[in-house]
DNA sequence: TCAATTTATGATCCTTAATTCATATTGACA
DNA sequence: TGTCAATATGAATTAAGGATCATAAATTGA
């Protein structure tokens, strides 16, 4: 699965649904990254702006990376938001 | 064309890349991002560990997005230091 | 429903990014 | 090489994230 992202929401979006894929309490997933689980919270729930080495570190623990690539037409989460 | 980032310097590699292809200048896209050219200047650079509205502003303003999957096994990047 | 776990929120402190201005360096090119 | 544009760097200020502790709220499962 991959998740597109344009908004520091929708990154706290796709860390959300990987570490609930993977079956990770955010404790769990801040003792596997370093990073605490209030600011997993808070960045999960969009209220946090993190800095990208915070983003990296919970990417990193949860196996994913990312890639900047050209905006497509339209996205998944889009036609979600329409249909 | 496609960057891979798993750190904020590749982050950073990508930006200059794309602002390259394009024929902009740093200053050009200051004013379209409505991010400082000295900001940019030093999240190209690596000096930065930007925030995450900063790297959207400026993915923005290159129309560029991000994605974010399992990591591959090997990068473009690793390869070039390899070979 | 109740208890235990998980997640969210709030406050404080510390660190650092972004802004802003000034200027030094570098790079391109006539 | 000399000049102009582009990029980098540095300082000061402001704003915000992250660490940390405490705890409230929500979720889950027996």
């Amino acid at each position: 699965m991959q998740h597109l992202a344009r908004l520091p929401k929708d990154v706290g979006h796709a860390i959300r649904e990987e570490r609930k894929t993977k079956k990770l309490t955010q404790r769990q997933l801040a003792d596997l990254s370093g990073v605490w689980q209030e600011t997993i919270s808070k960045i999960e729930t969009g209220a946090a702006n993190a800095k990208l080495e915070t983003l990296f570190d919970l990417l990193a623990a949860l196996d994913l990376e990312i890639t900047i690539c050209k905006r497509s037409k339209i996205s998944a989460a889009e036609l979600e938001d329409i249909f």
